[in-house]
DNA sequence: CTGAAAGCGCTTACAG
DNA sequence: CTGAAAGCGCTTACAG
């Protein structure tokens, strides 16, 4: 037997049921009922199969199950981009997840929210038999939740949990309202008389349905603050930076709140070049935690996001569903937390 | 028929070739031919069954393809990481160029090096019936490869082409040598005496074997500077920055190549901790040209890797190899590019 | 507790 | 150019 590749029969082709059946001096059904773990086997015969099933190296395959079953013990994520922080952060969760489960895990990106792009891509992920899990942070994503069929198992990852979730399938998200209502408010107690906003390219037409830009709103609102427009800058450093040097030129400017920490970051730079301090002139703060924003200059303050822990959630959540076949209670996800750092500082005086 | 889902028949399941080819007054082997492109079928039989089967929108079982041809259009990319910069490129590239090719593609994450979870990882990639592109910038990456059984169609993505490329297997690699060297001779040519090398984490026992350290050393020879030792870091901001705290207190100091920009980016912090201006008293120089370095305070000098490329020409060889079952011609990837930026500059007088 | 039969939805020779 | 037969490797009732 080899100690890499399946093992091969004398015809050539890896061992089936029927050849594990034929060691075991059984019928190829009882060697299914062995590997299903069926209760009604008796011991001996069930030591008398694994001994066969460990000789030939069998190892069931895994399209005759699918076509078997009908399903297949996967998930694919359908996601607009997988390497942005919190995409990248939620397929990894996800993965994760699924490997414990021993599930295949998929990926399909979806390039646009053309319907014609979503609709194919939608339609593979469910071809394969897989349950899905829809990322649905943008508009590729809104849309694709909206074409998946009914019937196939799936969960969304959301940002803000309005609307009505389709019938049996759960979502998973983060208290994104609640974080930017925290960071805002970090700016304000500061002193700020006002925060000015860089947002993410909205889900719907409406820029104030995403949960940060309410979040934001509402802390402004309640501190009786100025709410200036939202500006929807973009996702990357470099769409920060553009964004943030027009904001560099507004004299009243003292505190920006952006969209995620790459966004930041380009603001960061941007303010420099313009010759505005952070944060003696400027306070700047990101959204998301992610793994460089401790170790700019100066370090971001930001908000932590569980982007992980939503990818293991749906996956459990997507993982009940397939074998339990019902909605399961979801998986606990952190509390985004606030994590001041070295971008926000006391509003210079007038 | 519905927009969304795949169309029920009567009897509640998708329809099936022979759905069709009772629509289409034809055998079930007619549909099969239709729907593979094969030439011998009467241009009005063909546009019957292509009727057929745009009325009861039928999508062919992938499960019973690959049962029945025993192999899966589609690849899984075996990797040890899915979000640092390089090996998320990769990924993105493999999907870009696998959904083209209408390919299901998979991710499978080697959690360790460790025997059993490498072994475990590979079968059941390899079960699956998919294709491998298995990512071998580190440890477990290199330990995948040596597992993959005989027969499987794979294409390895790799740091340093030496060694031999197991059979049938083609390798993808950026020249990352030439790479090394090119950013060390920039630093040299700016004066500095010796340059230090912060690397990532070797695949093998001996540092020296990575093209990026080799390139490395082969420019300080070239130019008579010494050598210093490479000191192992790791792979993200965190480790640049323990790393750089220690580098920092070396008075002799003045040149830094990073084995990444996430390295150099902790790097940049740890020096300006430490009260070092870069590039005034010290140069520092990153790796792949990550999305964050052009916009650092100061912008960071690296090369270009296309990663990206890197991933779409593994996966046209592997489905080279997967449809013509030869290998094929390599696809181009991008020559590594040196972009000088901010972090690098004229070594201080002594 | 175990086996013989039928079926999941395709493809691959083999006839004609 | 087209169809009837057998098979890919499993699982799901149905018997016993």
């Amino acid at each position: 037997m080899s100690l890499t590749g399946r093992a091969r029969t004398p015809s050539g082709r890896p061992p089936s049921i029927r050849d594990v059946a034929g060691v075991a001096g059984v019928s190829h059904q009882t060697v299914s009922r062995v590997i299903n773990g069926h209760p009604s086997v008796r011991p001996a015969t069930r030591e008398r199969v694994e001994a066969a099933i460990a000789e030939l190296g069998f190892r069931r395959s895994a399209a005759a199950h699918a076509l078997a079953v009908g399903r297949v013990r996967g998930v694919t994520v359908l996601t607009s981009n997988t390497t942005h922080h919190g995409y990248a952060a939620v397929l990894q969760g996800v993965e994760e997840a699924a490997r414990g489960a021993s599930f295949t895990v998929g990926v399909s990106v979806l390039e646009s929210d053309e319907p014609a792009v979503v609709r194919d891509a939608v339609r593979r992920a469910a071809d394969s038999g897989s349950g899905l899990v829809v990322i649905a942070y943008d508009r590729p994503g809104v849309r694709a939740l909206e074409a998946v069929p009914e019937g196939t198992p799936m969960v969304a990852v959301v940002e803000t949990p309005d609307g009505s979730p389709p019938a049996g399938s759960p979502w998973v998200w983060t208290d994104d309202r609640a974080a930017a209502h925290a960071v805002t408010r970090h700016l304000l107690d500061l002193g700020h008389a006002t925060v000015r906003h860089l947002a993410l390219p909205s889900t719907t037409a409406t820029p104030d349905a995403t949960a940060r830009v309410a979040g934001w709103r509402e802390a402004l609102r309640r501190a009786g603050a100025p709410a200036p427009e939202p500006v929807v800058a973009g996702w990357t450093p470099a769409d920060g930076y553009a964004a943030g040097q027009r904001l560099a030129r507004d004299p009243e400017l003292t505190a920006v709140l952006c969209g995620n920490d790459d966004l930041a970051l380009g603001v960061l730079r941007a303010l420099r070049e313009a010759g505005r301090r952070v944060p003696e002139d400027v306070s700047v703060a990101g959204f998301d935690d992610a793994p460089h924003s401790a170790f700019l200059s100066p370090s971001l303050t930001t908000v932590r996001l569980d982007f992980a822990g939503v990818g293991r959630a749906a996956f459990a959540l997507l993982h009940g569903l397939m074998e339990q076949g019902e909605p399961v209670a979801p998986h606990p996800v952190a509390e985004p937390v606030l994590i001041a750092r070295e971008s926000t500082g006391p509003a210079p005086r007038a």
